[in-house]
DNA sequence: CATAATTAGTTTTAGCCTTGAACTAATTAT
DNA sequence: ATAATTAGTTCAAGGCTAAAACTAATTATG
């Protein structure tokens, strides 16, 4: 209700989107599109067919029902290759680089080491990889639709600009969506890094419906909340922190400010210098004592920390990402038993905890979401 | 993006409803209703002229804007008249029912003890008071425009159902909004008493802009989520219940099931229990060393949850509603200093504690904001 | 195998909504 | 007193969607 008032000529682009947005999950007759949407069958076929003469949408032919009377639905999807967009992920060590066309689809990506490098050094890094790149990919960068970026930590994602992030000096309080608009000529999004992934998750591996929080788990933890696929992005949109949950407040001090933050507890690198195991594989082993422990003490603390974020928003789904590959439905399934035992809500609606199905590394390839969505309905 | 598209028979309601949106928080002239909507002054006339033949809306009169040349404007503004609403508070030990106009306004407010009532004695009770006291003042049941309902703990708002609240046995999984839909034969809506009275503060005491949590401590301890305005309502409507973080995952057994929930210790018939202070007033002296323990105490598990809850949901402000009325200042500022030190988001945007503005007793003329907010556009 | 039934998609006409421009109305600036 | 300014209205024009009647393509049925 807080929009703009839908003035008439607003209200053809408005169901064009929404026709648009349907098809990304999933290619759909006019028909279906008609029922989908609850407009009339004349005005699918009118805002379909000019957006196939556009070059947008694409017919795959005709495709039966199964066991169904009647002529055949043709069906209708996003045509990939309309144009593309390149994601951005910056990262405290490398930047990562991806191009996915607007069916999601990844074309190319690759890394870029960077160790200690100024952020004036980074962004005329990023300036003459990418044409090189595209280039010898044969991608016209006319047919360049967004671009979207990505970074740990505290952004102001309005004004484009990267804050002050803990473990993180590049591109301070610079103005990155600012330069780089200005470079290539097209919509520059700016999103923190667990919340790409979470909308890459919800368009590309599976719909999250209601409301599900994405917890990625690296050098921190990192945190996305989705409603219904929606970001809920807070006040500056960075909600989610769950990496700075105090699960203990006599705890360690963190470099954030605050006493015995789960990200002190629950990572990797902090388990490993805590109960001295070797890896994440230890973790699950049978024989390994120490690995037990460690387990334990991580379903503890992060369950902790994830009861709360069910508690406060009244989450069904949890979806973990990150560094814990080894054996992840085990872990999993013993955060999940910890909820709900755990959680006054669990007792009436039980939450699912559920690796996510992206693939480790997918940073780049989630900057870049944001950026489509962009181009789809003129929001992140 | 998920809702239904537009058709155009739809498009002059959503217009409308935009219209009456704006004027619900302050009188506006048509020029300025046009200039905040988008709409061409043309189409704000029309709508405007429509909705005061039904008599929804009303001219003030013209009112001058300081210092500048021009006709007067006409002020346009929601007559309060035209219908109400009931707003009826289920609470352990009685039922507080309020009658509110269409502007806001309380018609009246009373309570009803109910001491150890059966769900259908209730029932029966709010079935006859109801109407009796209508006839009482006046109130023609023909201009009802609609009933809220509000309860503490999870409820199923979209199925009309309380369920089983811990310490509050009445209504326990019973179809409520269908029980008095039927008898009262207007739109009935259920909402949780933390999420309507944070409604309240926004549409009645000042507006909400960014992402602000609503905190009641009564009884228990409950939460609200609003962002700009909206609430956050989760997977089931329930998200914000703050009184069931863990603050401690070894203290006392909570009935919610968890561990060392924050309601186990913030509230004031725990802080009375544990420091043997005599009231809330005790808690803000300068002469009573208990109550300086008891005050500290308070602010360092409260400050924790909120802390939690700053991280996640990128608050800029929290608002306290509730039991501690004596010297809520200084309570307020004592958390907001605690959160300012704990959080990482605070380092980059300070978050603001505030005492709500709504006196104590409010909730049943909370319980009826929902159905006014249905009332002005179908939704909650 | 022909006809009916069913589902998909298109064409065309009509109606509704918003708009923009030109207007009236009411006030201040000079 | 006249110009400038802001508020609000009227009305013709244009754009979007809907509904109905149509064509198209398939399965069910005897």
């Amino acid at each position: 209700m807080a929009e703009k008032a839908l003035n008439i000529l607003e209200l053809k682009n408005n169901n064009r989107y929404r026709i648009l947005d349907l098809l990304r999950y999933e290619p759909l007759s006019r028909a279906e599109v008609s029922l989908k949407t609850g407009l009339a069958k004349s005005s699918v076929t009118t805002l379909v067919n000019e957006m196939i003469n556009e070059g947008i949408l694409l017919e795959l032919g005709p495709a039966r029902k199964n066991g169904t009377a009647g002529r055949t639905r043709i069906l209708l999807d996003i045509n990939g290759s309309y144009g593309f967009v390149l994601g951005i992920n910056l990262h405290r060590k490398r930047i990562s680089v991806a191009a996915v066309d607007i069916k999601g689809k990844e074309l190319w990506s690759f890394t870029l080491p960077t160790g200690d490098i100024t952020t004036i050094e980074a962004l005329e890094l990023i300036k003459k990889t990418l044409p090189k790149k595209l280039a010898e990919t044969k991608l016209n960068i006319k047919n360049l639709l967004g671009l979207g970026v990505s970074a740990p930590g505290p952004l102001d994602c309005e004004k484009g600009v990267i804050l002050e992030p803990p473990n993180f000096k590049l591109f301070n309080n610079f103005p990155i969506v600012e330069a780089l608009k200005k470079e290539f000529g097209c919509p520059v999004v700016l999103e923190n890094d667990a919340v790409t992934l979470a909308l890459a998750e919800h368009s590309y591996v599976k719909k999250q419906i209601g409301s599900s929080l994405f917890v990625t788990v690296s050098n921190g933890i990192g945190g996305a909340l989705l409603k219904n696929g929606d970001i809920y992005g807070g006040s500056h949109g960075i909600a989610g922190e769950l990496g700075h949950i105090s699960i203990d407040p006599f705890g360690e001090e963190c470099p954030c400010g605050n006493r015995g933050c789960l990200e002190q507890y629950a990572t990797l690198s902090a388990l490993k210098n805590r109960f001295d195991i070797a890896d994440s594989v230890e973790l699950t082993s049978e024989n390994s004592q120490k690995g037990k422990a460690a387990f334990d003490f991580l379903i503890n603390t992060m369950g902790t920390a994830l009861v709360g974020a069910v508690n406060l928003f009244d989450l069904d789904t949890v979806i973990l990402y990150g560094e814990f590959d080894n054996d992840t439905e085990k872990i999993t399934a013993a955060l999940e038993e910890y909820i709900k035992s755990h959680s006054v809500i669990c007792r009436v609606h039980p939450v699912k905890v559920v690796p996510s199905g992206l693939k480790r590394g997918s940073s780049a390839f989630a900057a870049a979401i944001p950026a489509i969505n962009y181009f789809f309905n003129n929001s992140v």
